[in-house]
DNA sequence: GACAGATGAAGGA
DNA sequence: TCCTTCATCTGTC
């Protein structure tokens, strides 16, 4: 298969993330490193991107990604998502994906409750897959599912991001001083 | 076919 | 209350 990927930068007050768009979508969002700039490799993808003609649905797309993203990173809804490029993705990931995108800013879900929602109560254990998959953080919410006990649970980024995406939307995980 | 994983629940100290 | 162990389901190699 010969998809074309256009990457470009999508600066935020949180660092430079990188979105990656295929000719269905947006196919794939990386965070910013530690600093809050664009990693070496993405440097150097941003060269060879910035040669290339970039299509104006492209440019819309990205219009309304980096707006959909600054928006969940300011704690509000996203009006508007672009298109998702989910290709080689399985049906499964593609389900809990969906689900997490029905939940809506200061809102979270369980695994449990991500399962039985895509009417598996038992794939628990898939679902925290699934999430580890998600090419398209912050935009598909994976932030906002919790193990069930309200525990942070785990995060592909880092839970450091997890952690501050959720104190954007005013639920925090920092554990109650003993003073 | 076997193994691994961002879970959940139950039991024991 | 915290830790350990077991069961369950799906994805990947």
């Amino acid at each position: 298969m010969n998809a074309e990927f256009v990457e470009l930068p999508v600066t935020t007050s949180d660092g430079v993330f990188l979105a990656h768009y295929s000719e269905l979508g947006l196919a794939r969002l990386n965070f910013p490193n530690a600093d809050g700039l664009l990693s070496p490799e993405q440097k150097t993808r941003g060269r060879a991107v910035s040669a290339k003609q970039i299509p104006l649905q492209i440019l819309r797309w990205h219009r309304d990604a980096t707006e959909a993203l600054k928006s969940v990173l300011a704690g509000r809804a996203t009006k508007k998502l672009p298109p998702l490029d989910w290709t080689g993705t399985t049906k499964f990931q593609q389900a809990v994906w969906r689900a997490m995108l029905k939940l809506g800013p200061g809102k979270t879900k369980s695994y449990g409750e991500i399962a039985e929602a895509i009417g598996k109560p038992k794939a628990v254990r898939a679902v925290g897959g699934a999430c580890g998959a998600n090419p398209i953080p912050v935009l598909v919410p994976c932030h906002r599912v919790l193990a069930a006990n309200k525990k942070i649970g785990g995060f592909s980024s880092g839970l450091d991001w997890k952690r501050r995406l959720l104190a954007k939307e005013g639920i925090n995980f920092d554990p109650p001083s003993a003073g």
